[in-house]
DNA sequence: CGGGCACACTTGAGAGTTCAACCAATGCAG
DNA sequence: CTGCATTGGTTGAACTCTCAAGTGTGCCCG
């Protein structure tokens, strides 16, 4: 069902152009973590996986978790992780406490890889965004970005 | 292949913190954006080639100059294009100075279409961006984003 | 002028994503 | 307790994107 009847509130041209400059800047800024993630098989929606995993104690989560700390969807989520498991680098097991529930867990494999992609990851983010840009800016933008995750739902 | 020897040069906690928050708040705007056009049958990429040919005198403009502008594959415009044809948005035509070129030109339904999403989506823009930072924060978006975009490929 | 390389775009198959059911366990209301 | 909405997760089909290969045109160099 379409939305009817809006005000319009234009961008003025300044901010156009900040906006164009942004869906460019992020654009650029995912094909190339993706491009060097590839080498590893990975995307940065798989590595996010692995590196919150890795983030517990015992490199495991829910599923439902897993699937609000990467953003993705469930359904997703669920085809993203069977995919891992194919390839050995985590797997599923039944959580303790809810029968209904999932943890997917980082297996010695899939920590290792994390391991060994990790400084190329960092090493990509710095080259195209933190180590172009001025520090003051970049403070900006962690301040913004804030602002935005915080900002209230209103669907 | 994969990239080898690399010396880590690790962020720092405050830059992780900034870098997480980036990947979230992208997120949550590509997310509420693409939400607020599927009303109109498009998503974010879809819009932005209605964008982009209506950027310009004929509502037309060629494969290879409007995959740049939007900064998709070629590959990804020609099935994108053929999609959006089918749907009557915009039509194919012959590129009279290179009989190898194709021009996209948008349909006067096409272009019908876009007036009538362009306000929602700009409400959106502003509602999950421009509205809920400070000012300075959102120019310093700019600046940081123009800096990225003119980084050197460095492939 | 003609051989060959580069460019513009398309194609099709495989891989990934979305969307709308679906099943099963939970938990709360009466 | 029992009924029923809610939550957690999966499934499969339809759709979209990617990647590598293919078609046809332009252009340069000998």
């Amino acid at each position: 069902m379409r939305p009817t009847s809006i005000k319009p509130r234009w961008l003025s041209t300044e901010q156009q152009v900040i906006w164009r400059q942004f869906l460019s800047g992020t654009g650029r800024i995912f094909a190339e973590l993706d491009a060097e993630l590839r080498s590893f098989g990975l995307d940065l929606g798989e590595y996010e996986i692995l590196v919150h995993l890795s983030d517990n104690p015992d490199h495991e989560l829910r599923m439902s978790e897993l699937a609000d700390k990467v953003r993705q969807s469930r359904s997703r989520l669920t085809h993203t992780v069977s995919r891992m498991e194919a390839k050995n680098i985590l797997t599923r097991i039944a959580c303790p406490s809810d029968r209904r529930g999932v943890m997917a867990k980082l297996t010695d494999e899939g920590y290792a890889l994390l391991v060994e992609a990790a400084p190329h990851h960092v090493e990509s983010v710095r080259r195209v965004l933190v180590d172009v840009v001025e520090p003051e800016d970049f403070i900006a933008l962690g301040r913004l970005m804030g602002a935005v995750v915080q900002a209230p739902e209103q669907s």
